[in-house]
This record gives structure tokens, sequence and C-alpha cells, in this order.
DNA sequence: TCTGGGGTCCTAGGACCC
DNA sequence: TCTGGGGTCCTAGGACCC
């Protein structure tokens, strides 16, 4: 049986998300700002039509944003993290599998549904998701994961599509194909986008129909992706439909500072929060570290004075205890600061993650069984409280910290806090 | 003045071993 | 003066994703 994958990808899905909750901001210019309301991380279409590019940093777009009276928002993580899951049990409904593959993306697995009418099956599940959440959302369906994103693309981007576009069949595959630029492909990004334009490939039909010179040309510059990508679009599917989550490899917590940073003290607070965010991370994926890495650095936009250093230390006894990973981290951060710089960004990395099993080490002098109790009752009750409620003294709780991330404009925990939540008056 | 965060995979090249 | 071959493991860096 051939298989057949959905991509269900909601639209403009941060700014969605504020929309359930503001309906007034329907029809109407709209972006959500990353961390420090920095720059542009979604854009309603209106905010797309006025030129307002993903990524573009605020400053640069205050012009616009007066002009058009756009509506800013900056990132509220709480509520677009609960509407994900809202609409992925939705679409669960839909499949008998199903991948979620980002926030706001997720593959169906409809391989034997060759009874329906997969057009109207894909916007009945718009429609029902709309209707369940509030949230828009289109559909690509396709023999493999890259074409179905061709289809997810030509989905949102035409009005006749009504929500869903079907690329099964060889009937409307060639002309999709050459109406999609290179630059389109999942997987093709700046360097590989330029790299085949060189090369005279220019659309996705082009790309399929690669011949052996050009394959070859292809496989020395982009490796077995550049292979895998041109068998996708030829219909041979080699990334099959991932139901179950794969274990983290790494973890990683960092932010930028809106103000840089020169205080060794304050940096030290400030890695010990990531350190503490990173070890929530590690024990909720039953994992232990045994290699942490710290870093610093300056502003990446003043190349002048550039610093950034890391260092990383391998552990004697891989463990995920905030506490034990603090003292480790302070150390480095000790070993890499360098006095005179202004930091703009601080950060921590685990990497080699092991799960459930401890080698314990001969000359251990910590009380494993003790530090594991402390752990678990930490988590519960920040669980059950809220998160930050029980936090190490090194993280300087409770009080305000040039370190802390700004979200100056974001809306109420709509979903996830009872003191927050929408009234109808 | 002001520019996010967290991932994955692949490859080349060096170190090391027999 | 002469100076092998092949395997494995690790890491850094590149490229991409959302």
């Amino acid at each position: 049986m051939p298989s057949v994958f959905a991509l269900a990808d909601c639209n403009n899905f941060y700014v969605s998300c504020e929309r359930v909750f503001n309906p007034k901001l329907e029809g109407k210019p709209v972006v959500v700002l990353s961390n420090n309301d920095g720059c542009v991380v979604s854009r309603s279409n209106e905010a797309k039509a006025l030129g307002i590019k993903m990524g573009a940093p605020v400053f640069e777009i205050s012009g616009l944003i007066k002009k058009h009276g756009v509506k800013i928002f900056s990132s509220n993580y709480a509520l677009y993290g609960d509407m994900s899951q809202r609409v992925m049990e939705c679409l669960s409904d839909f499949a008998k599998d199903v991948e979620i593959y980002s926030i706001d993306e997720a593959f169906l697995d409809l391989s034997g549904f060759a009874y329906e009418n997969l057009t109207d099956y894909g916007r009945r599940i718009c429609s029902s998701v709309k209707k369940w959440t509030g949230i828009p959302l289109s559909i690509g369906i396709a023999e493999t994961k890259t074409l179905a994103k061709i289809a997810n693309k030509i989905a949102k981007k035409s009005p006749e599509a009504k929500g869903a576009f079907d690329l099964t069949g060889p009937l409307r595959k060639d002309r999709a194909l050459l109406m999609t630029d290179i630059s389109d492909i999942w997987g093709i990004g700046y360097s590989y986008c330029a790299f085949l334009e060189r090369n005279g490939v220019k659309n996705a039909l082009l790309l399929r129909d690669a011949d052996t010179a050009l394959k070859g040309r292809i496989k020395r510059k982009m490796g077995v992706w550049g292979t895998r990508m041109i068998d996708e679009l030829n219909g041979i599917s080699c990334y099959c439909l991932e139901t179950c989550p794969q274990p983290k490899k790494g973890i990683t917590a960092s932010r930028t500072f809106k103000h840089p940073i020169e205080n060794v003290k304050e940096l030290k607070e400030a890695i010990a929060s990531y350190i503490s965010i990173g070890a929530e991370k590690l024990r909720r994926e039953n994992a232990v570290t045994s290699s942490l890495s710290v870093f610093l650095m300056t502003s990446r936009f003043k190349v002048e004075d550039f610093y950034y250093n890391i260092k990383t230390v391998e552990l004697p006894v891989a463990t995920s205890d905030t506490g034990e990973l603090i003292g480790y981290a302070v150390r480095c951060l000790e070993n890499i600061y360098k006095k005179g710089c202004m930091y703009k960004k601080a950060g921590i990395m685990f990497k080699d993650l092991s799960r459930n099993c401890i080698q314990l080490s001969l000359f251990d002098k910590i009380d494993r069984k003790r530090s594991e109790r402390l752990m678990q009752t930490l988590d519960s009750i920040n669980l059950k409280m809220g998160s930050g409620t029980l936090a190490y003294a090194a993280t300087a709780p409770g009080k305000t910290k040039s370190w802390h991330t700004v979200f100056e404009k974001r809306s109420p925990f709509y979903t996830t806090n009872w003191e927050q939540i929408p009234q109808v008056l």
C-alpha cells in the first residue's frame, strides 16, 4: 500500500492564538515578537502584506507599526503550548497515526483512505479543528513528506484550495512542482538555494528531473540529504512517520539579555537559572547528563570586539541534580569570564544524556537517593503550585534582575492560569 | 540605542590504534 | 634517504528546521 501523508500546519500560529481570545484582531495586521520583544516571529496575513519580514527587528519596522497601527504582542509560550496541545488532540481523531512535528505542525498517516476524497477529508479536518479550538490550519496531502510540505504551501496560498490540497496521483503534480520555487522546498535554505540556482535549478520540477551529472554534483555538495530530497520529490518516501517522540540528544537553555551585562555576580545568577530550566527538562526526559557546557558571548552585531567562549566539563557521575549542576556551572563561568566584556547572551548545554541508569563511581560522595527524592519534591511542588514556586537561592528568586527576559506586551495566560481566565461580562 | 531560542543531521578531518 | 593502510571514534562546523 503506498503511503499517503497529510501535513497539517496552523496558519500564523502565534497570531492565531492571540486572535482566539481577542477576536477584534481579526482582519487587522498583527505580529508576535520574540523574547525581549526583539524581533518578529509570527505575522498575520495583513502584516505580511505590509512587507513585514519574518525575523525583522522591531526597531527597523517601528515606522510601519505606527503608520498602519500594527498590533504587537510579546510571546506567550504558556498560551501557545496549551493551544498546540488542543490542536494535536483534535488531529488525532482524524488519523490512526500522528507525528507531532513542531508546535504548530503535524504529519498524519492517511494511507488506506483511497476510497475517500482526500481533499474533502482535509477540508473536514480544517473546519473541525477551527470549530473546536478556534485555530485555522491548512492541509497538504501527498505520497512523501517533502511533497506534502509543497502541497501545504499551495493550500495556504491559493483561496480555491479552501484549506486543503491533494497532490497524490500524477495529475496536477508537474504544474505544482513547476510553480514551486527551489527555496520553498523543505530542506533548502539560503546556501543550497544559491548553489542550485547557480546550477540552473530554479524550481522543484527541475530538481525532481535532475539528470545523472546534476545528481552527482548535488550529492557532492549536499550529501545524502540532496539524494533523498530528489527521491522524495519523485514520490519515493525516505522519511517515515515518527509516532513516538525520539529521546533528546542534548538540552540547551540560553537567553539574550535586553541590555548587556558585565557584572559576574549577575551572570552567575543567570547561569544558575538556566541550569534550573535545563535540569528540569532533563528530569522530565527521565535522563541524566555527564557533560555540561557553559557559554558567554557579547553582541554578535558588534564584530570588532566580539567575544565568545565556552567551557565544557565531563562529570564524574551523570546527574540531573540542579544544585550539583549549578556548582559545576559556576566554576565553568569563572573560567571563561573576561572582565571588561559587555555580555549579551549566556547559556548552558547538557550533552551525553543517558536514561535511568546512573553509573556509580567508587569515589562518589553524594547520596544519590536523597538527591533524587529532593528533585522529585522540587518538581512536584513547582508542578502543583506553579513554576518557580521553589527555586535555588543562586538564581536570586523573587527579585527583578537585569538579566530577566522582558515581555512588555504579553497577553494574559488565558488557558493556564485561573486568575487570568477570560471573563464574559 | 534596539537584532530569539532550541533542536537535528551530516561531513570532514584529526587522533589513535593495530 | 627512506615514510602503509585501514578502521574507529570524536569533534567542530555547516546547514537546515520550526
